[in-house]
DNA sequence: CGGTGCCCGATTACTCGGGCACCGGTGCAGTAAT
């Protein structure tokens, strides 16, 4: 570093940890904070995964602060937003606002008025608003000097289907100018990290990640064939346990159920669901925020913007469909440091309802009618207008020009409107290939369903097997976990050393069938590799050497969490893209 | 994918099994009815 650039650094720290004091009262700043403030102001966009309640805001908070023009923040819930904006109003920050449909069309009007006018510094919209040619047009006049992807795991987790804009921000981050761009999110692992590197079209990223393990959580799976007797099980448990805690269950019926049985062991105990109406909803989110409740049984809707310190527990009745959600969940309890357990009650049989989530497929004819119309017609279309004719839902019509733009068949022109890729392939081909992207994607999908699996019938340490999935690194055991519990001291010696052998962790490998991937795990006796195009896939060491089944073609990367890394080349497409015109033999 | 609930038939039933249809998560936005 030459004196010059560490001159620089020291102003900019420097000006961060007064704004930090004298805008938002914070006296102390934690090291993933700062790495990542200094590097969004030296310009870099920036990938930032620490959990919930060690600040991620201030890190867009204060740079915001320090550079001239608004910041956007893209938030997926509008209750997130009120209270951001809530939060900010009290401080000296230069002003709040939000747009969503929560607002009167005059209010959000006044509102784009006075960001025009550079009257306001923070602006937070759900990626919906950013659809709407308008609002970007008034946004992109205000020249934005910062956007931050807020709960960025959503680009990954929602976008492909049910929330299709989120696909849509790199276009709309294009037309905003691009400036410095911040992602963050509480987990991610690594083909989610590529998904919201390449969903937002992130340059010159550089990934901080920091605090991922979470020791105070103790890791348990108990295993049952009955679904009645591990309902009794769950219910049993949590009426033996003080504290508050959470019971996330896999149906909006199973919240009321499980309520139900915790209140008649003697809890107090809530449920929680999306079919709730609003007010009992934030009369649940009270109570439990004031511990006005001991338990709340609930569906995957509970949870974003919930950050209570003293949950001492979070028992699962179901799997999630992913070991990133999983994560997200248990990652609710012992925020506060203090001893906290995170239970799964497993069924292997409960994993069904994940795959039937995970198959869903996307409508063949009219992707077909879509592609054929804007083929016929040459020229920009507006998708109002598209939607009209085709009469086709805002979110599955953008859904499937998503998917049409991922095999370079469509295209956004500058204002938004739709057209064919000049030099894009045939229509019948296009629609081919759409189809195999999203087949792609969905054998991805449920190579997380099991590691999920894999997670919960792992005999060795669980904690080990979370921090492999997500890249960070890891001891071969922890000491916090059933299996290490069980096994009462640590392996005498190390089982094969995990980057040493032919295929060492975070190596780059192929397979004749399944092409390109990372190796994620090495344990004795098998390999877990994540492929680009099919996700993660568990191999027999003894197989893959008898067979030949992989080649190395690049060393290992280094870890991540250990210090900023530069991302790979900038991943144009998220992964799973056909090779183009390629088609691997069968 | 798997659970649930219903109908139907069954050799004597106040109950059981087979077959079958149906259901299942997350939120934005915009529109319509008060």
């Amino acid at each position: 570093m030459s004196v010059r650039t560490s001159w620089d650094k020291l102003g900019r720290r420097r000006r961060v940890r007064r704004v930090a004091r004298e805008v938002f009262d914070w006296r102390e700043l934690r090291p993933g904070q700062s790495e990542a403030m200094d590097l969004l102001l030296q310009g870099h966009d920036v990938l930032l995964v620490m959990p919930t309640g060690s600040g991620k805001s201030a890190v867009y908070q204060i740079p915001a602060q320090l550079m001239p023009g608004p910041t956007i923040v893209v938030s997926p819930l509008i209750a997130l937003q009120r209270d951001q904006v809530a939060a900010l109003a009290e401080r000296n920050a230069g002003g709040a606002t939000m747009l969503n449909s929560s607002r009167r069309a005059s209010d959000s009007e006044a509102s784009l008025e006075k960001i025009r006018a550079g009257e306001t510094e923070y602006v937070f919209l759900a990626p919906e608003q950013l659809a709407k040619n308008e609002v970007i047009e008034q946004l992109a006049e205000a020249k934005p000097s910062l956007i931050a992807v807020d709960e960025a795991h959503c680009v990954s987790a929602w976008g492909h289907d049910f929330r299709p804009d989120y696909l849509r921000l790199g276009a709309f981050i294009e037309r905003l100018g691009h400036p410095p761009v911040i992602a963050l999110t509480a987990t991610a692992a690594p083909p989610v990290r590529e998904d919201i590197v390449a969903a937002l079209g992130m340059r010159d990223v550089r990934q901080v990640i920091r605090g991922f393990d979470r020791p105070n959580i103790t890791l348990r799976v108990r295993r049952f064939e009955d679904e009645q007797a591990k309902r009794r099980a769950l219910i049993e448990d949590a009426a033996g346990r003080d504290g508050l805690g959470l019971v996330y269950v896999a149906t909006r019926k199973d919240a009321e159920s499980y309520a139900a049985d915790l209140a008649a062991a003697g809890l107090r105990a809530e449920p929680y669901h999306a079919g709730m109406k609003a007010a009992e909803r934030e009369r649940v989110h009270d109570l439990f925020a004031t511990n006005g409740v001991d338990v709340v049984a609930a569906t995957s809707a509970f949870g974003m913007g919930i950050d209570k310190p003293d949950v001492r527990y979070v028992l699962h009745s179901a799997p999630p469909e992913s070991p990133d959600s999983y994560y997200q969940e248990i990652g609710r309890a012992g925020r506060d440091g203090e001893p906290a357990e995170a239970v799964l009650y497993y069924r292997s049989q409960d994993l069904g309802l994940r795959r039937f989530f995970a198959a869903g497929r996307p409508d063949e004819k009219m992707l077909e009618r879509i592609t054929e119309l804007l083929h016929a017609t040459g020229a920009s279309v507006q998708t109002g207008e598209l939607r009209e004719t085709l009469d086709v839902g805002a979110s599955k019509l953008t859904g499937l020009v998503n998917l049409l733009q991922q095999v370079e068949a469509v295209e956004v022109d500058e204002q938004g409107d739709l057209r064919y890729a000049p030099d894009g392939p045939p229509p019948d081909e296009a629609v081919a290939e759409a189809v195999e992207f999203d087949e792609s994607r969905r054998r991805v999908d449920d190579s997380r369903i099991d590691m999920m699996r894999a997670y919960a019938e792992t005999t060795g340490c669980r904690r080990r097997a979370l921090l492999e999935y997500f890249g960070e690194p890891s001891p071969a055991y922890c000491g916090n976990c059933d299996n290490d519990l069980a096994a009462d001291a640590p392996p005498e010696a190390e089982p094969a050393a995990a980057d040493e052998g032919p295929f060492p962790v975070r190596s780059e490998v192929t397979h004749a069938a399944w092409g390109q991937g990372t190796v994620m795990s090495v344990e004795p006796d098998r390999i877990t590799v994540l492929f680009t195009s099919e996700g993660y896939k568990t191999l027999s060491l003894a197989a893959v050497e008898k067979e030949d089944l992989l080649t190395r073609v690049s060393p290992p990367a280094p870890a991540a969490g250990e210090a900023a890394r530069k991302s790979g080349k900038p991943a144009k497409k998220p992964a799973g893209k056909p090779r183009k015109r390629a088609k691997a033999a069968k």
